[in-house]
DNA sequence: CGAAAGCGACCTGTATACAACCTGCGTACG
DNA sequence: CGTACGCAGGTTGTATACAGGTCGCTTTCG
């Protein structure tokens, strides 16, 4: 059925649904029906699924099920301080040269995001956001630095998306596309510091925003935050 | 025969021999051979190879073999770059607890490597300071870039025990023992600040030690650096 | 004698059969 | 009625058979 046999392209698929939300957390993502799916046997989606769990976007158990993770807010709170000290770091080391498409794509997404300001769509907005950074981290020029940031970025993407039906809509979007818009014109200066500077700050205002979502985010140190539809049902307490 | 049945162990494994040049770089790493050894099906052993090639250890290629690969000085030149630039981050952000077993440990470790200064062992030495680094790296304590500090520390440390043999060995131990010593110190004084500066200096020395070696590490950006069992000929130039 | 084609041994990639394990439901028993 | 046991279904872990690919040696032909 589905077109994508290459094991790279189910991982980026898989990945994408699980970053998106498709797959909310504690989904059962059974190797036999992803195998159907991408009209591959059990192997290769093995392969994909355990490097997802690598990435900590998937839970292996066995007898029970390939699951994906529960969004760890405890955990998320550090990947969230390790990539706002990696911002600098970024900026520090030598950029990449600059593909100009890809400073075009970028100019077409804040078109896009833009008319988000009246249809409530929080998945394509999510789905502008991440092919805004994909763009973004492109231009890091230090390899293992680039791979690193493309990681740390889908462990915590699923915060924000999942935040969003809680946030106010406007005020997201005009943040996705003032963003997207500082980030531009930085990159047309070609000032790497700029650059870093406005994701630094943006990234900053949207755990301020997120964390009062989710009731003082920076607080947080003790249990983890379950997810609405939470896996295990110990913490709800009795019925 | 080998009693590391389980993946885990046959990871930790197969990763020292390579970080130690036990396989040096060009080492044809067979799933049989491998399965045989740790009395396993071929289907572990290919998690494994799979995780070190992502880790940047193994090169997979079909139809020919699971290759350690060449020490690319190019790409651990971006690697150093970044573990420098990383240890001013694992300053800034929240320590863990510093296990006492661990300090002690350590200061083992100074007193096997003062040992050394007479017997020219470059894997004694090299084991040590691999333990030494495993130890320092559990007081990270922001999870995620505790992990990402092994994995980097993992791709470099082949370069410096590559250059080992070409080194002034006293000089080699020396530092090394230094190093250890001035983090002791630091560790029990609780100066994680202080850690991390000891750790970027003696950084930085190594590099240029190793640099001097290779001929001018800083200003490579060219061919990589092919090393001295080369896997494939074609640098070799006409016969 | 040289070069090219062919073949064989070995390798990884994939598919599949089987083993080990967990969960939930039904049932039987206290 | 409540609890505990057992079994059935589904899941991942492992082993293995087969397919596809690469390399080097041998052989054969020009």
């Amino acid at each position: 059925m589905s077109e994508g046999r290459d094991i790279q392209t189910i991982y980026a698929k898989l990945r994408e649904r699980i970053s998106l939300l498709d797959y909310p957390p504690g989904t059962a993502l059974s190797e036999n029906r992803l195998a159907a799916e991408f009209g591959v046997s059990r192997t290769p989606i093995r392969q994909v699924l355990h490097r997802l769990e690598f990435d900590g976007l998937v839970t292996i158990r066995r007898g029970v099920g390939s699951l994906v993770t529960s969004i760890d807010v405890r955990y998320l709170k550090q990947v969230y301080d390790l990539r706002v000290k990696l911002i600098d770091v970024i900026a520090d080391l030598d950029p990449a040269a600059i593909d100009q498409r890809d400073i075009a794509r970028i100019d077409a997404l804040r078109d896009e995001v833009r008319a988000l300001r009246g249809r409530r769509d929080p998945r394509t907005l999510a789905l502008a956001y991440l092919e805004f950074n994909r763009a973004v981290t492109r231009a890091i020029g230090n390899e293992p630095l680039r791979e690193i940031a493309d990681r740390l970025y889908h462990q915590t993407s699923r915060l924000w998306i999942d935040a969003l039906p809680a946030l106010t809509w406007v005020h997201e979007v005009d943040a996705v596309e003032q963003e997207i818009d500082d980030t531009v014109r930085a990159l047309r200066a070609g000032d790497m510091r700029a650059v870093a500077e406005v994701r630094k700050r943006h990234m900053i205002d949207c755990i301020a925003r997120v964390g009062a979502y989710l009731g003082r985010f920076d607080a947080i140190a003790g249990a983890p935050y379950t997810h609405r539809t939470p896996l295990s049902p110990s913490e709800g307490g009795p019925s």
